[in-house]
DNA sequence: ACGCCGGATATTGGATCCAATCTGCTAGCG
DNA sequence: CGCTAGCAGATTGGATCCAATATCCGGCGT
């Protein structure tokens, strides 16, 4: 009965869905972002195109250079370092601070919050059907999605598990408005790459675990392990990732 | 001799242009920012002029609302309160590593950036000709400019204290990209208030104190002092910017 | 008298059209 | 044979024009 929450602006519909598909893997970084094309692709003329490009610019998610168009940014292995240096800073701060201040009902909403997730993981390693990517060759770094993988669900189960991580994690941080900001920033700087990871069943395993144990603590209202576990499930991200940038 | 550095594009003129304005504090917080008015006060149509405020609006000092128009950001206090607390976990951090690596070369660098500053301090405290404000009345807040301090120096040369100002502050920091990034929206966030507090020249003869002894602990290589100092030095500041703050 | 409804005006959002800049290719010259 | 100049196509940047939405104000009904 949620009257659809349609977008009151054209930019705004266009900036939201350049977002999901750069951050769902669609679109994967360097692919060159023609507003022709896009603006086809969407339906809209080229002018709230450009203006979404403007933005994503801003957040960071697309490199640009005057006259030359907008590119989907890439993840240097300096950046990827100095990303996961910030995030540590920041969340063991905010960790720390929620720990001290967690009432009854924080907790509960971090339960809850988990039990989506494992939901969310669960549905996100129903079949085997997974193997090796497709050989992905040299093709053209254009504005063609990457044909999602093949069956019904990963393309939307690997958004929603994103999503349900984040929740768990925003959760148990309850980052204030400007921390929210910088730590989304953060987070989807590497969301583009992290779509990839996440395709591995295997990975999504380990990384409920890690969610396990941290719930764990949660509950236990032990701050000092709670803040120690988020920094070893980041260091497994970020070793993870690395393996992914291009060399 | 250096031709002049002509932005290769209308949009990043006008950025710039209307960044500048902001922070400077012309086009105070608060402030109804017409589209037809911009682009006709700086000669160019309204296309540049709306992908600027967009992207002005990422960067966060200018808030939006669909089919209403833009305004130039306002700071609430819980927002300074998080702006400050934000900037000393980040500044503590950079502080810390950086004293831990300064070279020679470093020490160098802080020692001119801090002459500059001096200088810049020096230019913005010369004639005693700046009295109370002159009763700013209630004005119709729209976009006409708040009329310079009168006397030809004042709004040049805060610009330039406000930017040697952050030039020192960075010498000792040394920011990331990423950390630089947040940094600069951090500080960027209060520079609107910021102008109106150094307007006063006693305030700016208590940075300048600040200024020194922050040498001096960085010369004598004393880490810990220079991240106190910094602290206090930034205490001396959230508390000046809460009395200008609307109420 | 108060509040709701409807139209006029101003302002923003979007589309189309034109201009400026870049890329790649081809031809001409050293 | 390699390099540079310049031309053609493609793509982005900017301006003008039109549509959609919000605000303001006056009139009507209860």
């Amino acid at each position: 009965m949620t009257a659809f929450q349609r977008p009151p602006t054209a930019q705004e519909a266009v900036l939201v869905e350049l977002r999901a598909r750069i951050l769902r893997g669609e679109l994967p970084p360097g692919t060159a972002l023609r507003q022709e094309v896009l603006a086809a692709s969407l339906g809209v003329s080229r002018v709230p195109v450009r203006e979404a490009l403007r933005m994503l610019e801003s957040e960071g998610h697309v490199a640009y250079a005057a006259h030359r168009g907008y590119r989907v940014a890439e993840l240097s292995l300096a950046d990827l370092e100095e990303l996961y240096a910030l995030r540590g800073l920041l969340e063991d701060h905010l960790a720390r601070l929620a720990m001290a201040r967690m009432a009854m009902d924080d907790r509960a909403r971090v339960r809850r919050a988990h039990a989506e997730l494992e939901a969310a993981e669960a549905a996100a390693v129903p079949s085997r059907t997974a193997p090796a990517s497709p050989a992905a060759g040299r093709r053209s770094r254009t504005a063609t999605a990457p044909a999602p993988p093949r069956g019904a669900a990963p393309a939307e189960s690997q958004a929603a598990l994103a999503a349900a991580n984040r929740a768990f994690h925003w959760a148990i941080l309850r980052p204030t408005p400007r921390a929210e900001r910088m730590l989304t920033t953060l987070w989807d700087a590497s969301d583009a790459y992290r779509a990839r990871w996440f395709a591995d069943p295997a990975n999504v395993a380990r990384g409920a675990e890690d969610h396990r144990a941290i719930l764990a603590a949660v509950e236990a209202g032990d701050g000092p392990r709670v803040v120690s576990l988020l920094a070893a499930h980041r260091d497994a991200a970020i070793s993870a990732l690395r393996a992914t940038l291009p060399r």
